[in-house]
DNA sequence: AAGCTTTGACCTATA
DNA sequence: TTATAGGTCAAAGCT
């Protein structure tokens, strides 16, 4: 298992498709300090329930404990830029350069130490990228967000409503804007989608005041918008699900929105059965 | 009827 | 100061 790579960690654990990339990234973040933040440039970073991993457990075992939820909120540090790799000591890689996959972080500088943004980008494009690797830091650092390429699925189980798409120059493929549907909650999201449907980029700015909506877990509803709005992000998770198939190699995904959930539930003590990972399990199943 | 997407116009930051 | 790019607004139509 040792030489077992990221991937297939990810692949046989059964952790692909469906809603969960966003959550841990864009998801619940339980206090924010200001009154509204109304710009997510001054945000301050969401207090991650960060609690630094135990060293010497296998990452598939990771991805099937709860663990994943604390240990994937510290994946990735707004507040310090950290990624602890150390989460994966013992059989794990050792170091970033083993995962098939890029990460890139950039601990916060003065003038970006506040603000909350997050890009989920596609491998894909991160190998068309001419920067070659080594300078990515820099770049970064004028950059103020993190970057990790996590998946293409951008079902998080939020609900999103997209207020604006454009044709930026810097990228062939349209942007969406999305804001969270949640009042008050001033969470957006940036969605770059190629022409053939799949999510290249996703940047989320923000970080949600809220715990996810049930909808999710539950369409249980009542005929409601959100409720349609839930079939309509399912919809689109399969098919992205699909597309995931076609370009294995180049996409990762993680189990975040039950990480991030749970995250929630012991940060808050909520106690709420965890019905959503027979979904996981089918959708995985419709790209099998 | 509420809430969503679409899309052109507008605003703002930056070089 | 101006041009450009990126982000947002808001009306219209759709679900």
């Amino acid at each position: 298992m040792s030489s077992t790579s990221f991937t297939d960690l990810l692949a046989s654990s059964g952790v692909d498709s469906y809603e969960q990339d966003e959550d841990f990234l864009g998801g619940f973040y339980p206090e924010r300090t200001g009154s509204g933040l109304p710009k997510f440039k001054t945000a301050q970073p969401p207090p991650l329930p960060i609690s630094q991993p135990s060293h010497g457990f296998a990452f598939s075992e990771l991805l099937d404990s709860p663990l994943l939820l604390s240990s994937s909120h510290s994946l990735i540090s707004p507040t310090t830029g950290a990624f602890p790799y150390q989460c994966f000591n013992g059989s794990g890689p050792k170091n970033h350069s083993d995962f098939p996959w890029q990460l890139q972080t950039q601990p916060p500088i003065a003038s970006s130490a506040l603000q909350e943004t997050y890009v989920v980008q596609d491998l894909q494009k991160k190998q068309e990228d001419p920067v070659p690797r080594e300078f990515a830091a820099d770049r970064q650092v004028k950059a103020p967000s993190y970057t990790v390429v996590v998946s293409r699925n951008s079902n998080d189980g939020y609900g999103w409503r997209k207020y604006g798409q454009k044709q930026v120059k810097k990228s062939e493929n349209p942007r969406s804007y999305f804001k969270c549907t949640y009042p008050n909650c001033v969470s957006k999201k940036i969605v770059e989608t190629a022409s053939d449907g799949q999510i290249t980029e996703i940047i989320y700015k923000g970080g949600h005041n809220h715990p996810k909506p049930e909808f999710t877990k539950r369409p249980s509803g009542s005929g409601s918008s959100s409720s349609a709005n839930a079939r309509r992000m399912f919809k689109a998770s399969s098919v992205v699900s699909e597309t995931h198939d076609q370009s294995e190699n180049s996409s990762i995904s993680f189990d975040c929105s039950d990480l991030e959930q749970r995250s929630f539930k012991s940060e808050y003590g909520e106690v709420e059965e965890e019905d959503d990972q027979p979904e996981i399990k089918r959708v995985k199943r419709e790209g099998e």
